[in-house]
DNA sequence: ATAATAATTCTATATTCGTTGAAATATGGA
DNA sequence: TCCATATTTCAACGAATATAGAATTATTAT
């Protein structure tokens, strides 16, 4: 993933909405939601919806297939799973848990994170 | 790590200088930066700079101390690795890697990453 | 005290963002 | 065809964002 990729997936899940509507589609599974469901479960406009997806879309964050009239939203996993490669090797310094000598947290043990040696 | 510091600490990320500066202070380690000196690196009015310190300070991404005129701004790592597990934890079920049956792309093998069980 | 350095604060501005309301488009059924 | 449903498009608006210039504060040295 490029830094402009990940720059775009970044704003597209930093607002509140967006977020709840990304995370529902992820909860909801490779088959998707169609909008309207989505729309009642968040309670927004149709209109700002759309405005959301859009941008979410545009990030490569979810896909849209018609379906009859209802337009079905689905997450796209591996954009997030790319996103989370791009900050663990970028921001991370290629280890995420303790990213280096400096974070002595309250870390849970399993989530080490590492890159294989290059080629 | 909340929802709301989770979408903070993605809008903080998200934009382009935003995300220079942080990842410069992370390959800086836990000593970090003199403001001048990421200012200089990165070519950025001093005036804007401090700007976007303030984004990355509020986000909790990181941490300022005045060494004599200088301001030393450093990466705070544990707020990363909180972010990246709360995305791993609400954006991706729980599993990156291959996050539900979907997610089948060019994944190395060793980005495996879960939560263990509820205490 | 004065001057120089380092960074912040303040003001202004152009741009982008999130939401709303009204109108338009697409699909399926009577 | 006419109508209802599902979603998008368009226009408008206030709020937030990113940047720049000028002035200000804080620290150190002379």
């Amino acid at each position: 993933m490029e830094k402009s990729n990940a720059v775009a997936a970044l704003a597209a899940l930093a607002q509140d909405n967006r977020l709840d509507v990304y995370r529902l589609l992820v909860q909801a599974g490779p088959d998707g939601l169609p909008a309207g469901q989505v729309a009642a479960a968040l309670k927004l406009a149709p209109n700002t919806l759309t405005f959301h997806f859009d941008r979410l879309r545009g990030a490569g964050l979810v896909s849209v297939r018609r379906d009859g009239r209802s337009m079905i939203y689905a997450a796209r996993y591996d954009t997030m799973n790319a996103l989370l490669d791009y900050l663990t090797e970028n921001c991370c310094q290629g280890r995420a848990g303790q990213c280096l000598p400096a974070a002595r947290t309250k870390r849970t043990p399993a989530t080490a994170r590492r890159k294989e040696p290059a080629t």
